[in-house]
DNA sequence: ACCTGAACACCGTTCAAGT
DNA sequence: ACCTGAACACCGTTCAAGT
């Protein structure tokens, strides 16, 4: 029971957060569970005692960013209890910013790179999770008249498509060209939900014009 | 200058069509060099002398599902000419039909694999002919009094990015449970581009309550 | 110019074995 | 229960060599 003969109580988080070093610093194709074995200083064989194979691990890699963008969600909605439109903005801005700042996490997460989600409980899990998160604050818009009042599921599709789209089409870059050199991100994303919501998003968009 | 003696006078698209083939056969984790050239018929090197590495091939790839999304928008530009509603509409279907009917193939053209896109003209040249005939459909439609005023550039990037999230969110199934059941795919895009367009789209959505 | 075959480093996965 | 080391099949890439 000596603690010491195995490298730490808790390899499996280990893995998890190595991971995610990996595909920060070398992208998604950098990222091998060989790799990540070695980075928490075992052997290349040590990580199947905790995943099956390697898509269990990018699971759970997934899961952990689901799990942060959840606990954003959540904290915005007692920080913008009082104003729902303003929690809806923030709450893609949380979106938008996980996918700018931690590319290659971002897309493992919400690109699908689990082919079987079904399983995956704790990912399935997490994701409803965070879709209701995502109809709340659209059925507080609602309510306020601030988006059309049809089914939720659907404007929830509807809004979150977007912010997802408009996420990836930024990591793509195949707006810098045309767009981004005159509108920020953020007001680029203000400027994309304005198309839905029904009264002026109070936040001042500049239009740089090159003269 | 026997032709026999090569495997085939171009190897390059014939490379390019069978890796579109693995693509559609066993996804894009199954996609390999070395698979593409046997299917080829060519030694497992023989792609270097046509694609400098495995990004090279997948630029290729990516270029040709771009090249068929961009012929279908131009040929619904003639057929819709006198309805720039239905053409937003159909060329939005266009981009899901191809995200449903070949998944792989679909990520591998606009989830971004390739990591440098600068480094292959043809690719940055289909991707701006492809956003400009978006935003020309896009123009029609303000023209029309049918999508907000702003800046067609931002306008574009509004409706593209709803577009392309709801082909992904689709792609991952993170859909079926909640919305799926009781609205088809066409019925679930008219509603979503309906957030953002001022006339009623004529096209009879049906929910199917379960009774 | 176009292709082959051997070679190398890396990968996912399995398995017998050790504590 | 948790980990190691050898082994296997597969991969991307390089390179000398062949026509």
């Amino acid at each position: 029971m000596r603690k010491d003969t195995y490298h730490h109580g808790d390899l499996k988080n280990a893995l998890i957060q190595a991971g995610i070093e990996i595909l920060a610093e070398e992208g998604v194709s950098g990222l091998s569970l060989r790799k990540a074995a070695s980075r928490a200083g075992v052997s290349h064989s040590a990580p199947y005692a905790h995943f099956s194979d390697k898509q269990a691990l990018v699971a759970a890699i997934s899961t952990a960013g689901y799990s942060l963008v959840h606990a954003r969600l959540q904290a915005n909605r007692e920080r913008y209890s009082a104003d729902p439109l303003r929690e809806l903005l923030e709450n893609a801005w949380v979106y938008i910013r996980f996918a700018v700042e931690n590319p290659a996490h971002f897309k493992i997460t919400f690109s699908s790179a689990v082919d079987k989600e079904a399983d995956y409980p704790a990912l399935v899990e997490v994701t409803r999770q965070t879709f209701i998160a995502v109809r709340q604050s659209i059925e507080r818009c609602q309510a306020a008249g601030l988006l059309d009042p049809g089914l939720p599921d659907i404007t929830t599709v509807a809004v979150w498509s977007q912010v997802h789209g408009l996420a990836c089409l930024l990591l793509e870059n195949q707006l810098s060209h045309t767009v981004l050199e005159r509108v920020g991100t953020r007001e680029l994303l203000v400027a994309c939900l304005q198309q839905m919501v029904r009264a002026p998003i109070e936040f001042n968009i500049e239009y740089r014009t090159n003269t």
